[in-house]
RNA sequence: CGGGGUGUAGCGCAGUCUGGUAGCGCGCCUGCUUUGGGAGCAGGAUGUCGGGGGUUCGAAUCCCUCUACCCCGACCA
């Protein structure tokens, strides 16, 4: 992508909007735009970065064996009343009528819409375990959207649901989610810790929040430094660093945390209320057994660079960087070599897969590094015409600041490796 | 919803107390110069001063009212 045909949108300035780090680095660096409280439109760069961590999801959940699909965002509220919710989600639930005076509301979540879908479509044990999955936009009307991203009323989430027999199939489907969800966020390169959980308003006997842990983060989490013990402090009033474990093993430590991922048992909680049955062996109707795991994939977007920035701004993993390399050509319309050079180099990255940012801008270079720094692409390849002259090209870590010259012709193995 | 704060150009802000018809920096446009860490000079465009009502010869400024947004609390991916 060359930044004449892009755009970058970047900010020198950190708008008065902006209280956290990751808001207001993805308002300088151009990610998001404010269209009301909580409602963000998502510009080029920031929606690489969402669909870089949406597909990611998408491929560990495929290779869990669970199935896409997609659910409507509206919703009718009788669904609602089957389940009892209605009443108990409150005002974060959206609701309103269509033209016949139709009650309906925006999806907070789905697992009145996916129970309602499988009790009329599956029907015999033989279809389970089952697992779908969907990666949608939800709405709830947060009774105080903050921290831009973060926390927005409309958010991309990734929301799955499985159905059992047994609670010993619920069982082994959420410990594939839970390593699913670990191989997950150890490809998005975050740190992060899978603590105990209250199952809040979804309700259920058994969870597990996914954290990445930074110090921004709203939740504080506590863990054993010598066991596998972790748990969100809401389940411990009263503990504090240094007492002993509760599981006997070791002392606690805190951190804090942003959740971003929670799986629930949910039991029959919903099916028993929607009265979701399939045939068991026996020919009996048998109430299904659930689960439901959760990813808040624009969160992540926000707790990433929660965790990895620094004064010139973003420092993304590789993997979900909008740009896994910067081109940065000094006085490029001035310089034929640089020029010549610039246009083969691109050539070559774009050739070989990799996805290069060409900042063929006429700016200073100043301008350029600030704004290749601030979109925190991870490597960056800086083309003066002293170094070419010897066939030589300056190569800069973001994260690590360190610089090197490179061969030329090196360039590309370079990146490769 | 309770408490606090802010709305003036795309962004950051001054001006409001003490009323006189809107300004600064950055950004944007044009030209020349400059070119390894957010350039310089010259010229230029952009504002229903959040909305409505009132007071006044005259309102960004005073009064009433509505509204939007931000921060602190209870909720959540």
């Amino acid at each position: 992508m060359r930044t004449s045909q892009y755009f970058l949108a970047t900010q020198r300035e950190t708008p008065a909007e902006a209280e956290v780090i990751s808001h207001q680095l993805m308002l300088r660096a151009g990610m998001v735009r404010r269209l009301a409280s909580g409602l963000y439109t998502w510009l080029p760069t920031g929606l690489r970065v969402l669909q870089k961590v949406t597909q990611i999801v998408r491929e560990e959940m495929n290779n869990s064996g669970a199935l896409e699909i997609l659910m409507p965002m509206v919703q009718p509220i009788e669904l609602w009343e089957e389940s009892g919710r209605a009443e108990f989600y409150g005002p974060e639930l959206l609701r309103f009528v269509d033209r016949h005076q139709r009650p309906f509301c925006l999806g907070p979540t789905h697992e009145e819409v996916v129970t309602d879908w499988v009790r009329q479509n599956i029907h015999s044990y033989k279809q389970l375990p089952c697992n779908f999955y969907q990666i949608q936009t939800k709405f709830r009307d947060e009774i105080r959207p903050r921290f831009g991203i973060m926390r927005s009323r409309e958010f991309v989430m990734k929301d799955s649901y499985s159905f059992h027999l047994t609670q010993d199939c619920l069982e082994k489907t959420y410990q594939l989610m839970y390593t699913t969800y670990c191989k997950i966020f150890d490809r998005l390169g975050l740190q992060y810790r899978a603590v105990l959980a209250d199952t809040g308003s979804i309700g259920g006997n058994h969870s597990h929040e996914f954290h990445v842990l930074a110090d921004s983060g709203e939740d504080s989490i506590a863990f054993s430094n010598e066991s596998n013990f972790a748990s969100n402090v809401e389940l411990l009033p009263d503990i504090k660093a240094g007492d002993p474990s509760p599981d006997g093993h070791g002392q606690i430590e805190i951190k804090r945390g942003i959740e971003v991922g929670h799986i629930f048992q949910l039991g029959n909680k919903y099916s028993s209320a929607l009265k979701a049955s399939v045939l068991d062996p026996n020919g009996q109707p048998a109430i299904m057994t659930m689960g439901c795991y959760g990813i808040g994939v624009s969160r992540i977007v926000a707790a990433a660079i929660e965790q990895s920035h620094d004064e010139r701004g973003i420092i993304w993993p590789a993997s979900i960087a909008p740009f896994q390399l910067a081109i940065v050509p000094m006085n490029l319309h001035k310089s034929a070599l640089v020029q010549q050079t610039a246009e083969s180099l691109y050539q070559q990255f774009t050739a070989a897969g990799i996805e290069v940012l060409f900042d063929d801008r006429k700016e200073r270079p100043g301008v350029q590094f600030a704004d290749m720094e601030l979109l925190g692409i991870p490597h960056m390849f800086i083309l003066g015409e002293k170094n070419l002259l010897e066939q030589k090209v300056e190569y800069k870590c973001r994260k690590t600041g360190e610089t090197q010259l490179l061969e030329l012709s090196e360039c590309v193995d370079f990146i490769k490796q």
